[in-house]
RNA sequence: GGGCGUGUGGCCUAGUCUGGAUAUGGCACCGGCCUCCUAAGCCGGCGGUCAGGGGUUCGAAUCCCCUCGCGCCCGCCA
């Protein structure tokens, strides 16, 4: 695809050049069915040429010879029209496809180092579902990165500093639990004593001077206090990487926030920025930055970055994390609450006053809410990310259990397990990253149509093919392409060259919704296949070459599950 | 109040950056398809003022301006 692609702009750059627009941009792009495979349209070149387009497209498309994966091609109203040579096409794709297997699909090496920081959820209590947006986008990403070409390492960001986790230190330390938590799990045991200490703090006053001497114990090294809220965070980090495992969610590295108070850098940024013109000390003794000249206004614009007893702040430590950062990699990107805006801006007008040029790249989502309104701990509005996969899982079981007698019940509970998991991911890559999404159970279990029991079970269709015909001694060895004629061969065949363009549009693109879409369309377009067309009972040449796209499928589906981070099982 | 984002058939959604031919797909609903490779499937049908208004353009869901709805932010919290 990317051949025909380059092969027809090679044709409309010949062709301009002629008519004296070599320097005219060439936008190609997909024309409805049937009128071509990619087309140029010709009005941008209307006034120059002071021709009506169509006429343009006529004289164009009469001056250029088609060769190579180009067929045929014509003009069509202001459209010059490029049909692509089908069997051609089938004969490059299934090569490569079956070549390359698990690899197909994946970029040049591009020696670019990406630092992908995605989840970095406080270590204080369970995922929600809210929550699980995070580490989704970001696990798909940097799958999809990886296929295109970079070196990509991702970075869970933990909070061991803030106040927050002094409040949970210090309610594992001195408070009994009176209640039982949901679960047997630590994220949900260490939230209860995260919760009573939050309450005891509001009422006590000299809780809340104990919180606070811890909080400056922290920030000047007590090791003992350190010690303390680091462990505590530890257990709950455990049981969140628990729930992560469960979604395929990898985390190549983690970062403590600690790191850059114990080891001076803070400090540094912190002495730096005060340095600065735009830097004034407030009333009460903390220190700001006045970014009006950045573009921030009004209340927004004082970026405070020291308390007033000159401990630093949520931004000031990132500020030292992105520094740490972009010594480690070429591209930084992070994966953010929508939430996070606010202090981004800041932080990149901070790296400007600090001296640095580099800034990060963001990927913002919005919350996901329920029917009810926003999600919250506190007014026990929450669906956690572990009883929704449950739910998933048990709902996937009942499937299973429905249509297949013929196998263990071992085996079902690990098809149902793939199947739920996929499900949950897929209902919340599949929409574009800034969009909000009301949580809903029925589209969140839904399993028809758009979702990935789809997609699986189109992969499942296809290994069920593949193994009748191993059964039976039947192979794709010497397969022929130029028998495939059939408009569903050719369609699904076209859909699966697709698939690097789809990785390189999602890579750059940043985009992880586009493969959810894509994983489908290639789904549907197999379906059509397994409808109309047999594999098994065709006459030996249109079956060999039947079989090799039926293989070509399962490897393309199979790998397109894997970037969306969905199991791939090869029966359902 | 200000800033950022978002608005597409009853519901969910693609396309918006980079304007182009008949606006993508799903759910729900209606009607068909399992003596044949798994019906978590396939085929057909119903359903649209692309939030509203103005502008730019040969051409606007897409760009610009205004208005409205929704979300997020505007802590010496993270």
């Amino acid at each position: 695809m990317m051949r025909f692609r380059k092969q027809a702009e090679e044709r409309c750059r010949k062709v301009l050049e002629k008519s004296g627009c070599g320097d005219a941009e060439i936008t190609l792009e997909t024309p409805p069915e049937d009128l071509g495979d990619l087309a140029f349209p010709c009005f941008s070149l209307a006034k120059r040429l002071r021709k009506a387009p169509q006429k343009i497209a006529e004289d164009l498309s009469a001056d250029m010879e088609p060769s190579g994966l180009i067929e045929r091609i014509e003009a069509n109203g202001p459209y010059v029209n490029f049909f692509m040579d089908r069997s051609k096409l089938a004969e490059e794709v299934l090569r490569d496809v079956l070549e390359e297997g698990k690899g197909y699909g994946r970029l040049d090496k591009k020696n670019v180092r990406i630092l992908l920081e995605h989840t970095s959820a406080n270590p204080t209590g369970p995922l929600h579902v809210g929550r699980a947006r995070n580490p989704i986008i970001g696990d798909t990403m940097a799958r999809i990165l990886r296929m295109a070409g970079y070196d990509v390492t991702s970075e869970f960001y933990l909070n061991d500093v803030g106040r927050q986790v002094v409040v949970l230190s210090y309610g594992v330390r001195e408070l009994e639990l009176d209640t039982e938590p949901e679960r047997d799990k630590d994220d949900y045991r260490l939230v209860l004593h995260y919760q009573k200490a939050n309450a005891l703090m509001e009422e006590d006053p000299s809780v809340l001077d104990e919180i606070n001497g811890m909080l400056y114990d922290l920030e000047h090294g007590n090791e003992e206090t350190i010690r303390q809220v680091r462990s505590a965070c530890e257990r709950v980090l455990a049981a969140i990487m628990n729930t992560l495992d469960e979604i395929n969610v990898k985390i190549d590295q983690f970062t403590w926030e600690s790191k850059f108070i114990e080891e001076g850098q803070v400090e540094g940024v912190i002495e730096t920025l005060k340095k600065s013109p735009l830097c004034k000390q407030e009333e009460e003794g903390a220190y700001a930055l006045e970014l009006d000249s950045y573009g921030i206004h009004g209340r927004d614009a004082d970026f405070v970055f020291t308390r007033k007893d000159g401990t630093s702040l949520y931004t000031t430590r990132d500020l030292a994390y992105h520094l740490d950062k972009f010594g480690r990699c070429d591209i930084a990107i992070n994966v953010l609450g929508e939430d996070q805006k606010l202090g981004q801006t800041q932080l990149a007008a901070a790296l400007d006053i600090i001296g640095e040029e580099r800034r990060p790249e963001w990927i913002f989502y919005a919350f996901v809410s329920l029917p009810e309104g926003r999600m919250s701990t506190r007014k026990g509005q929450v669906v956690y990310l572990d009883d929704l996969l449950d739910e998933a899982v048990d709902r996937a079981l009942s499937e299973v259990k429905k249509r297949r007698g013929d196998i263990s019940g071992e085996r079902m509970t690990e098809i149902a397990r793939s199947v739920g998991r996929g499900a949950v991911r897929f209902n919340i890559v599949r929409i574009q990253a800034e969009k909000q999404i009301v949580f809903k159970w029925e589209e969140a279990l839904n399993f028809e149509g758009s979702s990935a029991p789809f997609i699986q079970y189109s992969h499942a269709r296809a290994c069920s093919i593949l193994r009748k015909a191993e059964r039976e001694g039947l192979d794709w060895k010497g397969y022929d392409p130029s028998c495939l004629s059939e408009k569903q061969e050719l369609d699904l065949t076209k859909a699966i060259g697709m698939l690097p363009l789809i990785v390189e549009e999602c890579a750059e693109g940043r985009k992880a919704h586009t493969m959810a879409q894509y994983a489908v369309e290639l789904a549907i377009m197999f379906n059509q296949l397994y409808q109309f067309v047999s594999v098994l009972k065709a006459p030996e040449r249109e079956r060999k070459a039947r079989l090799a796209l039926v293989e070509a499928s399962k490897i393309c589906l199979g790998n397109v599950l894997g970037l969306l981070g969905i199991d791939a099982p090869e029966e359902m």
